[in-house]
Formats: C-alpha cells, structure tokens, sequence
DNA sequence: TATTGTTATACTCTATAACTATA
DNA sequence: TATAGTTATAGAGTATAACAATA
C-alpha cells in the first residue's frame, strides 16, 4: 500500500469516511518516515522487519520468520545474504535440526538497531506534531487497542 | 507500504514505540481491507482512486490525477484503459486544450462507487468494533487532525 | 515422503525513452 | 520548443519451479 487517496490539501470528499482518508494519509505519512530512515540498512524497511525481529524476538528460523514477516522465504534467502554481509546478523545452526538456520543479531546489529529505533521514536513525535501530550496518550491508547484487537484475529 | 512490522499477537517489543507497532499493524489491515474491497473494479486500488477523483472531484487531465495520485502517467493510461472498457468513467476532450482529455465517471461507474464506498464504511465499523462510540468519536477527531496536518505540510 | 534452504527461471510491475498531436 | 497522451522497451522486483541436504 502504500497507496494514496484523497491525500491533497482539500477536505476529504467522501461521505462519511473521514476515517478511510485519514487513515491513507496517515499510512502514507508513516510508511515514508519508516522507509526513509530504513534506508541505510541493507534492503531498507525489510532489512529493518528482520534484524528487529533477530534482536527482539526469540531466534527462528528463517522460513518461519519469512512466514510471519509475510514475505516469500526465496527472497528471505537474498535479505539475509546482504545483512550477513554488512555484519548485521549471522545464521546459526539449529542443534535442533541440522536442515534450518537459526538467525541471530550481531552486537553491530544491535547497536544499528538501536540507531534506527531511536530514529523511529523522533519520526512518531513528529507525526503526532498536531497533538498536545494528553490527546496523544488518548491517541495512542485508542490506536492501541486497535491494533491489539486486529492483531488478535489475524 | 504494506509493509508488516510485529504484526502478531505478542505485545510489541520495540521499546518505548507502541505506536510504530499499532500504526503497521492498523494501516496492514486497512490496506488488505480496501484492496480486499476493490477487487472487483479494474486495476483494483488504483482504479478505485481514479473513480472516486472522478466522481467526487472537479474533472481533470489525465497528468494532473497521475500525479495527485502519484503514479505515472504511462501507467495511468493503461488504468483509463480498463476503466473505460468496463464502462466507468469516459475520457472526454479538452475544450480549451486538445492535447488534454478531462475524465468524468458515467452513471455506471457512480453506481459502482457507491458500492465500494458503501463497503468501505462496513470495513470501517470492524476495524473500530474494540472502541464504543465515544471512543470512536475521539479516535476519528485525533486522526483527522493527524491527517489535515500532514496533507497540509505534503 | 516431507521440509529447510538455495538456486535458476519466468513473470509482473514499474520506470525510461521515443513518438504523435497539439500548444 | 514544450506539453498531453500513447506506445515500446528495459529494468527491478516477485513468484514459480527445481534442486540438495536433512528429517
């Protein structure tokens, strides 16, 4: 998506959903912030999914970490090419399974990691620009248990 | 976009950045929702964002939707192509310029809109079925000035 | 026989360039 | 000479299929 609707300057025109156009601007907004400031890491926003997956989450295996991510496990095989390359992750054999790689971050890759999420939360500020601190606590409570809501039924 | 980012049903483990996590989250969902919604139509997202220009917005040049819309005029042709085939919208000439051809949606085409937009506020009462009214009241006045404050600095 | 990861191939989508008709 | 729209070509990105190693 990373698609665009109605995202001029004008009102939204659509009868009674507001909500839809701004939820498309807002989409656009943030998927451009996450994809400029990925774009250092190799294969940006991607490279990005997987090596905050690596440092934040228990080690998988690559195909089920492509699975979740929702990207084919063919390109996975690339993705971790080029951030092994950069020093970022390393594959590790599963004890487990001798067929699966287990991927795990390196502490260069922390501390990357560590530079684009700082990076992320000053992006956030910005967005929620037009907010004072209370209506952004109740935006990001709300938003919150949306999200927690739809995350739970996927 | 659509792009996923802790799109489980974990809490989301990036410190101090709920709202990078509930924002991918939310905007995957209303991405599959409306590209869901508008398959039926040619082109499906991006024909429906030149039909609803169509008939919601005053007539303009193929160039001056493509880019509003930000896609290339070479594959906005394409897209009228479709679009005409199937009888939604006609590409009308230009009285004060030839080159140009103003694009006006016909009565199949404002039918089928309102279909699509008929299901897309459906889509939006399930993406907001966690909040009660008020809450929802709140969550579309803080988005919309989310919104108009970032379509106005675009 | 099924599965993980890799590689090779084919396909789709998008961007670039070239062409026409007007301005 | 520049612009609106179209067409043709090339490139990037993606998916499909086939393969080796292991279960």
């Amino acid at each position: 998506m990373t698609d665009r609707e109605h995202a001029d300057s004008q009102t939204p025109s659509i009868q009674g959903s507001v909500l839809g156009w701004s939820l498309t601007v807002l989409l656009r907004e943030w998927s451009a912030l996450v994809e400029d400031i990925s774009r250092e890491l190799p294969q940006g926003v991607r490279g990005y999914q997987v090596l905050s997956a690596a440092v934040h989450e228990p080690p998988r295996s690559q195909l089920a970490l492509a699975q979740r991510l929702g990207i084919d496990r063919t390109v996975m095989t690339y993705l971790i090419d080029d951030l092994t390359a950069a020093g970022l992750i390393e594959r590790q054999p599963d004890p487990t399974d001798r067929r699966a790689r287990r991927l795990v971050a390196t502490d260069a890759g922390r501390a990357e990691l560590r530079k684009v999420e700082r990076a992320l939360r000053r992006a956030e500020g910005e967005a929620l620009a037009p907010l004072d601190d209370d209506e952004r606590a109740a935006f990001r409570a709300l938003l919150c248990r949306i999200a927690r809501h739809s995350a739970q039924s996927a």
